[in-house]
DNA sequence: ATGGTTGTCATACAA
């Protein structure tokens, strides 16, 4: 056998598929740990964000050696930047913008018919904004920017219904949406990714598209999930003041299919790591 | 109440 895809029938019929996401914080600096982590955890696509790299320049070469011969790409010049790495091809790729900006913060693919029984499926991968500081969208206008994403992704799941057909949605969603997401519900109510308003939106985007959170659906609460650790703390090991903010999103129609989730928390102790960690979902 | 770190790109800015 030794099929690269995972778990096959006969007949080459996708049984399997384990999607990743992970918030990179500069792929060219990265890349050994994101060739690392697909080597161990072979994840059958990964999407990445703040890539922080023109398209130009990303490092394609590093994760085709490796068997990740597919892949997408939406970035620029400092800032932002999504990407996809696939063992499967895609029959189609594209990017949206929201709220306006013309920032990389969007790109989906279609996986094609190669896929078996998940041919067609779309994979949306987000990075929605981080919103400053202030959690006041008059006195901030990136607060106000990551309040007016989250309703465009609400409208979105709304008017396009992404999630009307095979479709998973994952990303750097930089919203901490439930109690149990974060350190302390308490201490974390007036901040910047765990705010009501926020919380509410995210909720609702979710509502408006259909979506279902994997990852919660298979670790509920009351049990604390975290997927990214500040670099500020001095021991982020000890203090764990960690938040949810990575999140892998299915289509009702997969909902029965969920089979694993694992957060990989080892990726934030490895030499000079991303501040998140990788998220899988496997689905059959 | 405050400052704490990191990456990019060159000096502050975003996270």
């Amino acid at each position: 056998m030794g099929s690269a895809l995972g778990l096959n029938d006969q007949a080459g019929a996708l049984m399997a598929l384990t999607i990743a996401t992970w918030n990179i914080n500069s792929v060219r600096l990265r890349s050994g740990l994101v060739q690392k982590f697909l080597k161990e955890a072979k994840p059958d696509i990964l999407c990445l964000q703040e890539t922080k790299c023109p398209d130009d320049q990303f490092p394609h070469g590093d994760f085709r050696k490796i068997g990740y011969g597919h892949i997408a790409v939406s970035g620029q010049k400092g800032y932002h930047g999504v990407a996809v790495l696939s063992r499967l091809p895609f029959a189609t790729q594209s990017v949206k913008q929201f709220a306006g900006k013309a920032d990389c913060r969007h790109i989906s693919v279609e996986l094609s018919e190669n896929a078996g029984s998940l041919a067609g499926l779309v994979v949306h991968n987000f990075y929605v904004p981080a919103g400053g500081d202030i959690p006041d969208p008059e006195a901030n206008e990136k607060f106000a920017h990551k309040l007016a994403f989250l309703d465009e992704m609400k409208q979105w799941g709304k008017k396009d219904k992404p999630a009307s057909k095979k479709a998973v949605l994952v990303g750097d969603l930089n919203v901490a949406p439930l109690e149990h997401d974060v350190w302390s519900h308490k201490q974390m109510i007036d901040v910047v990714s765990h705010t009501p308003i926020e919380c509410d939106k995210l909720n609702a985007a979710i509502k408006s598209g259909k979506w279902v959170d994997a990852v919660r659906t298979l670790k509920p609460e009351p049990e604390k999930l975290f997927t990214w650790w500040s670099y500020r703390a001095a021991d982020w090991v000890a203090s764990n003041r960690g938040r949810r903010l990575d999140h892998i999103w299915v289509s009702e129609d997969l909902a029965g299919s969920l089979k694993k989730t694992e957060i990989h928390r080892d990726a934030r102790g490895w030499e000079r790591p991303s501040d998140h960690v990788p998220v899988t979902l496997t689905i059959a």
